[in-house]
DNA sequence: AAAACATAAGCAATCGTTTACGTAGTTATT
DNA sequence: AATAACTACGTAAACGATTGCTTATGTTTT
């Protein structure tokens, strides 16, 4: 592990010339450079980073940071699709990742603050709906490139990667009305997290375009799978046929709370998730469900950072990533009740 | 966001005053050691940490380095809540965490290989069976600091964490033994994966305790789902009552493959897993399984490498975590063939 | 053959710290 | 009262690059 300097030293050339030689930067001999590269390889010669970044100020470094990486929203780790995705990206690039949990205490706040005001980092990745507005329009009045994941706002002037959620949402909408379901109800968490509001409208929307009558929503305070339980109970008092839920934890919820209560699933009920998670298809009745490629999204997020740092004067850029229906065996056609 | 350079020139003294008030050092009046915090609180004056990685050669960031992060070995991200059990103590200690996926192609170890030799990192969270021992060696031999987890050698001059593999799956087996059980088979994956070898030898340990037979081991290439089935299939010629897995996907599978053949479990054949991971507990028959705090396991292992970089000379420390045998429904008392 | 111009390499400032060492001024020792 | 010993602060040399500017050395052009 022999430094730019010390090779510098050993071949009697100046250190300008080498870290030309190695940045293949123009102004250099071709033989000159040619025993450069040549003594730098066989002598492991190492550019420090560190050094480099004294000089010109880049890090080339990203922080990942998420709320609850895997925590209330969703027994399953929803993130960690997408962090692979991204590691798997950043690596391609040369960039190295590292990731910041972020919460509600002030404390992990700050440990971001941190890693940004010390300019450890180039930029953010921000996962999840939980980011507070204030603090993505504070990184980005200070000029560090944030790209937003899973969530999107039209008046927040940074990036943006998020799944189809609209157009995922109508197909599963429509997968139900084509079963023959007339009297559905609609499981959702808080209405002002992106997805939830996106997908909720994607389900409206199908139903609208068929002229059926709008499904009643019913709106949780979190996604969480004692949530759907919760809203289950509440939402069955209607007799609905069919649950269309924003997410899969929700489902799964609900679905356990209906064969509990001695519902047949799909048989009297049938239920459809959204987001795929590993759940979805090892739970005791395979969830129907809408399926976002989450790797596909980290790795969308890191070239969309990549192409930021790149041109940070691009115009916003809105990533949507295709999701796609997969029917397993929590929906079927509607049987008259009482059959 | 001012550098501690302008705010010495701001309050007219020496750079190296403000450096030693900012980080608690002596050799300054308790006055001026006041008027300059103040000054550095209110201006928002942070140390640029690049300039003093420069200087010191610390870069005060570790790297977490894991083959597979999810993979082959387990549908399961097994290594994910180890991921945030570090990121917990990392933060809390003030390390910034990166992550790096490594793997069979030469590209991703290069990566890893990139980040030490660049200083980026001053040390290595190296997790999981896979990591070839050379380079485990090779890093530890230039004086890297590598902190193992959930693998361990004696002769690997580093330290580990590591769960309590043996003890928890002793206990696994006198479950099964309390049960009535006197015929059965363990399915195992690789023998040289540490903690499979060191589960083996718990489960025979408690056997020979007992004064019984030893039970045939049946070794899969890996320790998937799929292999679980595959051992299963071959392992029920002979006529086993229960099943002892080295881990929760291995039994997961032959469970599936049991019930899929037409046995009742846990009424004709019973199974036990170890890990306790997600789905063993959401599977269709919940799985009695054995506990392993893996959340716990990062907290362990972040503060081990603190250790480990505080005293570089400290002798080698192996931390085991104990585990919890959890039972559920996938194991019952044994009842008499054909009954 | 002289002037003009590339080209190749070195020089030195810079990035923002840390830290060993030097030097006043102050307090303690005898 | 002279000397020793602190104390508080500044000086300057690293740390290892990058990069604009300068200066030799060739190579064209006229």
């Amino acid at each position: 592990m022999v430094t730019a300097k010390a090779l510098a030293a050993e071949l009697g050339i100046s250190i300008a010339t080498v870290s030309r030689a190695l940045n293949g930067k123009p102004g250099l001999s071709p033989n000159l450079r040619k025993k450069i590269l040549a003594e730098a390889a066989s002598r492991h010669t190492v550019i420090n980073p560190v050094a480099r970044m004294l000089a010109t100020s880049k890090s080339e470094n990203v922080c990942f940071a998420v709320y609850h990486l895997a925590g209330p929203v969703s027994k399953d780790p929803f993130y960690f699709p997408i962090l692979m995705g991204l590691e798997e990206e950043t690596r391609q690039v040369g960039l190295q990742l590292s990731i910041s949990v972020l919460g509600e205490e002030d404390v992990k706040d700050a440990a971001l603050w941190r890693v940004i005001s010390e300019r450890r980092a180039d930029g953010v990745i921000l996962n999840g709906p939980f980011v507070p507005a204030s603090f993505i329009l504070k990184l980005h009045s200070i000029g560090i490139p944030v790209v937003l994941v899973d969530n999107f706002n039209e008046h927040f002037p940074v990036d943006a990667v998020v799944a189809a959620d609209r157009s995922g949402a109508s197909e599963a909408a429509r997968h139900i009305i084509s079963l023959g379901h007339k009297k559905v109800a609609i499981l959702s968490g808080p209405k002002d997290w992106y997805s939830n509001s996106e997908r909720c409208a994607g389900f409206i929307e199908a139903f609208a375009k068929k002229g059926l009558t709008t499904p009643d929503i019913f709106y949780g305070e979190d996604t969480t799978y004692e949530t759907g339980a919760k809203l289950f109970k509440k939402a069955i008092k209607k007799n609905p046929t069919a649950f269309i839920c924003v997410n899969d934890a929700l489902a799964l919820g609900a679905m356990e709370s209906a064969t509990e209560m001695g519902f047949d699933v799909p048989g009297d009920i049938s239920f459809t998730g959204f987001d795929d998670i590993e759940s979805a298809r090892t739970s005791r009745i395979p969830l129907t469900t809408v399926s976002v490629p989450r790797e596909f999204l980290g790795r969308a997020a890191g070239r969309l950072f990549w192409s930021r740092i790149d041109d940070p004067a691009a115009p916003r850029q809105r990533i949507e990533i295709e999701t796609k229906l997969v029917i397993r065996n929590s929906t079927s056609a509607i049987k008259k009740r009482g059959k």
